[in-house]
DNA sequence: GCTAGCACTCGGTAAAATCGACTGCTAGCA
DNA sequence: TGCTAGCAGTCGATTTTACCGAGTGCTAGC
């Protein structure tokens, strides 16, 4: 996957005279309505300018050698550039969310309960259901996750089940196979000694363990070893994506559809995307500026979860680049500040 | 979502006349090759008959009266019709999965580790990767699974987790919050208390509470109930989808492929399509059978994953009624032989 | 029961014709 | 200098027409 630096926050500075700006308004909005290249006389009917046509053709003309405008071909109306709508978002179109749509997040993302996992899988879920677009949400693994609690549990003969809770209040387990039996007195005072062991450690810390060869040492040993070999490395990021079908309802053409769906399929790569996005503060990525050539044609727009100034994770969605922005990062908004707080409450 | 009964597992069983079994293989399998419409003239290219065209022709056209076949318009070809595909399915096309890809499923399904939810995860990643189309994996709620083991773990005053084993060797966890603070014995003796009064029931059973008001009694009650209200009820039936992407490959309208994303999205859905399937001893589904609309153009193959004459699972794909039935089925069929493997060694 | 041959159908494709929404440009006006 | 009116020209999209050919059903005859 080909990926350009995105360590310069994309942000266009020059400024636009106060008709070419509201005519490239006019011209994204009403893009945005119905997907037309825009001519002329339709800026005229959409805007509150006071101008001929001819006018505003040569300020068109005018904006396309700025880079702001395309033609798809001569003789149409014009199309906006990523420039363009780049301008649009660092200048123009402040869109807000319907406050129906925000109310519905709150409620929806405030009913839930239950495990993160899923609270942020439900999520994803909601997000695209609000915004009809494919959404994601991303669970970042917390790198000062320490061990709170080990405890065996009896399974068959030589069988034992070590549940290891985190301090983030998640729970593993990992089966551990033993060479002999052993019995009940051994297991409770194993897990005692693994939980005073390991408590506060976490599986990049290097353990002292006990060399003695009594029945409960070699159990601790064999645990310890299996855990720091098995255990999954507390999560990596999660990515939960909700919505994906949604890309076949936003993108005509069959091959983008499936490239996206791909991109989709492959978690590894929205992760890299969003940590891309948001170690360099930005909050919208449009077309190319990301540097994933499979998303070219797609903006992404991305809000951080923060606790206790940590990234606990990320929302995000993934639209064409012909989509609402304001609405767009507005919902984004509404949802990682619903997340935020619900992380902050726990 | 309109779903007819499936009680009755379709099959035909009236008999054709050699060569028109001959004929209606030989358009089956160019139709699913290349997708166009069959002539008479390409069956008797792809065909060791020796007759000629008319008489094929002729042969066809009962076919077609007798359902096995369409014509898209007069003057063209024929293409099989769902009834077509169930005798072929039936009777004729035994086909073989590639040995190259068998070996890959075993050696992919083999290698996973770890939790069963993640193998079931990774398989339905796999399956699609070979099939190359849309594939899920079924994880059925084991509707036997008891409670093994239930260890408190204090988090802070007056909040403790209570880390629930299950004989299935999963776990869970409950979030318990408490008016008063507790001390570690108190924890302990509850905790040992609880695995006591709990181990071999499960979430339907009833049980007898202590009735006094010691500490311990007190938390165990209130441990119990929070349970018995908020565990995730040893978490229904999970479905995971491998491979949504494909649809885009395979089905070459927006309309269809956005109607199969959607169910797929939906995962309720697919467990119950399954379930019918698999309680009606069906493996194969095509078209209208299976009574899902959404699903019209799709065939539907499943296979079981049996653990103790139990269903354990289901392996299935979602391939266009136009697909290589023979490595479908070969392929849903190794897969499940590995994982009900996997999962009685476990 | 099979075949050869013939008339016929009709979807798909290619070429031609038409339309109309745009543009750029220029000359003229405040 | 900035704006406008008007005109010629461009070019994609749509419709029309013509045509081809794969494939059919049918019938008469072996």
């Amino acid at each position: 996957m080909a990926r350009k630096s995105a360590s310069t926050p994309p942000r266009s500075d020059e400024a636009l005279s106060p008709r070419r700006a509201a005519i490239l308004e006019v011209v994204i909005n009403e893009h945005i309505d119905n997907a037309n290249p825009i001519g002329s006389q339709t800026v005229l009917e959409h805007s509150r300018l006071d101008v001929s046509s001819a006018t505003v053709r040569a300020d068109m003309a005018a904006l396309e050698t700025e880079g702001y405008l395309t033609q798809p071909h001569t003789s149409s109306g014009r199309i906006p550039t990523e420039k363009g709508y780049r301008y649009f978002v660092d200048h123009l179109g402040r869109g807000k969310l319907a406050p129906s749509k925000v109310q519905q997040l709150h409620d929806y993302i405030g009913s839930l309960q239950g495990e993160i996992t899923s609270v942020y899988e439900q999520t994803s879920a909601v997000l695209a259901d609000v915004t009809k677009y494919p959404a994601f949400v991303v669970q970042s693994a917390s790198n000062d996750v320490s061990i709170k609690d080990v405890h065996l549990v009896d399974f068959e003969d030589c069988l034992v089940l070590a549940v290891v809770t985190f301090s983030s209040s998640e729970v593993t387990r990992v089966r551990v196979t033993l060479d002999n039996p052993v019995d009940g007195a051994t297991l409770r005072e194993a897990s005692d000694q693994l939980s005073a062991l390991l408590r506060g450690h976490n599986f990049a810390d290097r353990i002292e363990l006990p060399s003695r060869s009594t029945p409960v040492a070699t159990l601790v040993r064999r645990c310890v070893e299996v855990l720091w070999d098995d255990a999954p490395r507390v999560e990596g990021d999660q990515v939960f994506v909700g919505g994906a079908a949604r890309v076949a309802e936003h993108f005509t053409t069959m091959e983008t559809a499936r490239s996206i769906l791909d991109v989709l399929d492959r978690q590894l790569v929205i992760v890299s995307l969003i940590k891309n996005l948001l170690s360099s503060g930005i909050s919208v990525a449009i077309g190319k500026e990301h540097g994933f050539d499979q998303l070219a044609s797609c903006a992404v727009v991305v809000a951080p979860v923060t606790v206790d100034g940590q990234t606990a994770g990320a929302v995000g969605l993934l639209e064409p680049t012909r989509m609402k922005y304001g609405e767009a990062i507005a919902a984004a908004e509404v949802v990682s500040e619903q997340l935020t707080a619900k992380m902050e409450a726990q």
